[in-house]
DNA sequence: CTGAAAGCGCTTACAG
DNA sequence: CTGAAAGCGCTTACAG
């Protein structure tokens, strides 16, 4: 097809007709080429910069001339191009997001983490890369020695993340969403699961309960060194021993049919507990069924108190007393402090807890 | 703190000395510099041309150069601006992908698309850059037009879908994960869900089941105009109708605690039934449950065949006899697609349906 | 209030 | 096999 190729523009400029300005033609098929900076600029009679400071507002433009320029957008349906503003400013308007595959953490959180980041980024003017764990640290320092990005987010943080480290190699400021062990140099935002659990365990302390089983994450997510799975654990085992709870652990499996057999013989193993707290979303699936199934009544025979986000529980009815681990709190407010780096670089770092709020939904009792 | 700027780099160029370079200094703190393609030049003593061609491999180099080169990146720890080369380039090697946003649907399975869309993206070459239903339209014509994307994937196709038709507004091709009605001018990959629900109907006809319940999708999906809903349930109907099975049409439900209830009760009120047919995830979670409560074996008291993903399947242990959603085949064949098309742009639209496996577990079994 | 010009960092005909 | 130069489409000092 020759002579209509979609980069054919190179005599845009020689006409002064204004059928000359690369507007799109009527049919998708001929290819058609968008309108440039000049072309706006030549239609409306002003110069380039004058164009660009008339759509930035970067200095005062008269309103005859402003209205001009607008009318001229818009006859030519013109938007800038990305990759020229980029090179010319610096800035990309756009954000890695690193995502997680772990397959034995629970889909729903993810998403949720990665929706609300993209919204919070759109609305405060930035687009949003996916950065695979495959690719791993190789793709944060890709994209950002690019300047593909202008900053970075990590999720699924662990108590030691190497990608934190990265993050002091490259240009681009970065966020944690969740909590690393130590004194991060980079902003982090989290739910302070550390709190959760004591606050659970306290929640049952006062309540009377002596003897409770504490349904954990699966070995392999603590294997990962994520830091909300032994935040939470580390202070509930803690709280627990502080206010004289007797706290059963059992292990949370990977395995369906394994997980669910596993929670049943650990509730048929400790009869004399009242009380059940769990940290596994995946064993929350299995939990009312295990329940009924031994006629087990809350918060009659067993009081239950957990930890999971709102959405979750929301898919599964789950009728239990708990925390929500506020995901879209926590995304939001992430994305937040990445883009407040980026408008002024020598803040001081945070580190951030988000409120913690436990919804009694009645499945706790008292203990005489 | 003055004079430590990150593009404070107008001199760079001003030295011939090599302690000139745009690599990092020591500190973080002081900021740095990228090299560009300059300076890579410059430390090879080569033009940039010769960088240019020497990388990417379009004309052929002399050893010696190739080599000299490759040690001044190695050095200077030189990558390509990405802003810079899509502006001479005309390319981004940036691909859209539009999540949907559907509460109502599941999101293991969304969560799967999207990490499987990323990472084929990246074997191929590609980035992909978030889109959120949200946005809607307006976002892929915004990324589109400011060129900051070479080709859009979407997901979740609706039978009628209006952003199929703004694909056809834009410079950029696209890809439809999901299949539309009617003749669709872009290429789009699925699973066959209309021989889908024909085969489950067929596999169940031939063991001699003649009264059946089918438990479809909530009808907040339907509304939604989703194709694979849709085509699902209408085939599922006309061939139960051509080989004589009474279908009894349950409708699943969005709200939890009601969607156990619903199909419990659904369960009930169909004793004569020999079999089950679920196309409805949600479904899934609670089914086991409430069979266990009816004391309903399978096979022996009933069948059940399904359609799922891997993952999901995976997740819950369902020891369903059903058709795998392939949505990493289909996924990952969307990407192939749209990236074929940008390598050729000419070639035919396709419309493909990646093949069905039913995988047996033999929870279907034959009626007298 | 506005314009001419330089520059961002690449790629790619063009010329040798 | 290699280089000088133009050009991609923006923004932003600089000058008036």
């Amino acid at each position: 097809m020759p002579g209509c190729g979609m980069l054919a523009s190179s005599n845009r400029f020689e006409s002064n007709r204004f059928d000359g300005f690369g507007v799109r033609t009527a049919s998708p098929e001929t290819g058609y080429t968008l309108a440039t900076i000049s072309d706006v600029a030549r239609y409306a009679g002003v110069s380039r910069s004058t164009v660009s400071h008339a759509l930035s507002g970067k200095r005062t433009i008269s309103l005859a001339t402003r209205q001009r320029v607008n009318e001229a957008v818009r006859v030519l349906n013109y938007r800038a191009n990305a990759g020229a503003r980029a090179l010319a400013t610096a800035r990309t308007m756009i954000l890695a997001l690193v995502v997680p595959f772990t397959p034995e953490e629970f889909a729903p959180a993810t998403l949720q983490y990665v929706l609300v980041v993209t919204q919070t980024a759109r609305s405060l003017g930035y687009d949003v890369l996916l950065v695979t764990q495959e690719e791993g640290a190789d793709g944060i320092v890709r994209v950002a020695e690019s300047n593909l990005v202008d900053g970075v987010i990590i999720l699924d943080v662990k108590r030691r993340d190497p990608r934190a480290d990265i993050l002091s190699d490259i240009r681009q400021p970065g966020v944690l969403i969740g909590m690393p062990d130590g004194e991060s140099t980079v902003d982090c935002v989290d739910l302070d699961f550390g709190a959760a659990g004591a606050l659970l365990i306290d929640h049952l302390a006062e309540r009377g309960h002596r003897d409770v089983i504490f349904l954990t994450l699966p070995d392999e997510l603590f294997a990962q060194d994520l830091g909300y799975a032994w935040r939470f654990r580390s202070a509930a085992l803690e709280q627990a021993e502080r206010r004289g709870v007797a706290l059963s652990m059992v292990r949370g499996l990977v395995d369906p049919s394994e997980r669910a057999e596993a929670l049943g013989a650990a509730l048929d193993e400790h009869p004399t507990a009242t009380a059940l707290l769990v940290h596994n979303d995946a064993a929350l699936i299995d939990l009312p069924q295990l329940l009924r199934q031994r006629r087990i009544e809350i918060p009659r025979d067993l009081s239950v108190v957990s930890i999971f986000s709102e959405q979750f529980g929301k898919m599964l009815a789950l009728p239990y007393t708990a925390i929500d681990t506020a995901s879209t709190a926590v995304a939001a407010r992430g994305v937040e402090l990445l883009v407040s780096r980026l408008a002024e670089p020598e803040r001081p770092v945070v580190h951030e807890f988000i409120d913690l709020v436990l919804v009694d939904r009645g499945s706790s009792g008292t203990v005489a």
